[in-house]
DNA sequence: TGGACATACCTAAACCTACTAGGTATAATA
DNA sequence: TATTATACCTAGTAGGTTTAGGTATGTCCA
């Protein structure tokens, strides 16, 4: 259940590009679960969309890991979660973009292998 | 509203990179399991390595599916099991393509977002 | 006044992919 | 002969994401 130690890095592939999206979000500005979901889906170019019901079980992990912080907030009597990023957040921020960089590569030459080289 | 029974799913946000990958390569040529894991860590810049132990299952999946096909081949006494795309591997393979540049580009726009436009 | 709808949050369980960790067997090399 | 590289294989499992349901409040409007 709780991975302390042994958090191990398997190299995926890819996953975690959910919690690499709510990470930026939340690196640019406070936001609560049910604005993310939009959010993510405006940001990608309306390309990507976020289950609703999947956000909440991210964010409790992202939690629990240290990597944002929730604050309850009062708007038009109806409570919001915010979340913020952590630093530990943000780092992790920065070590899944550059996961995702190099996945995008690999998989970029492996594709366009023989094309003209890319940028 | 009520989808087929199992096949089906889920806009993940990224799965699939190993198959993508795998029939990538078989569209430029015939090629067995422990070739595939090799030309895989070669043709992604040797930034990206598939544990071969989980070539085999792929590969059997893919066959299950009708799209790869293997035939047997004897190399020096030992015998190859060597895998060649299908008509519908072939068309797996554009839709898998066609998903991750729509991933990618998602991705892109979320985390670039403010700069430069990109290439 | 009440019904529909959007907002806002939540969770257990299911689902899949891919990985782990073990295995077999042959050929080449030292 | 022992070791290493080649070549294949599978049961079991991890772990991230989705499904499918739920609760509750506020707003709009007929």
């Amino acid at each position: 259940m709780k991975k302390e130690a042994a958090k191990k890095a398997s190299q995926n592939f890819l996953n975690g590009v959910p919690i690499l999206l709510v990470l930026k979000l939340l690196s640019e500005k406070e936001m609560y679960g049910y604005e993310i979901v939009r959010a993510i889906h405006e940001k990608t170019g309306r390309s990507l969309s976020f289950p609703e019901g999947s956000i909440y079980p991210t964010l409790h992990v992202l939690e629990e890991d240290g990597h944002v912080k929730s604050r309850e907030k009062a708007h038009n009597g109806r409570t919001r979660l915010y979340y913020a990023i952590t630093p530990s957040g943000t780092k992790k921020l920065e070590q899944l973009t550059g996961e995702w960089r190099k996945v995008f590569q690999g998989v970029h030459l492996a594709l366009d292998a023989g094309k003209a080289g890319l940028s």
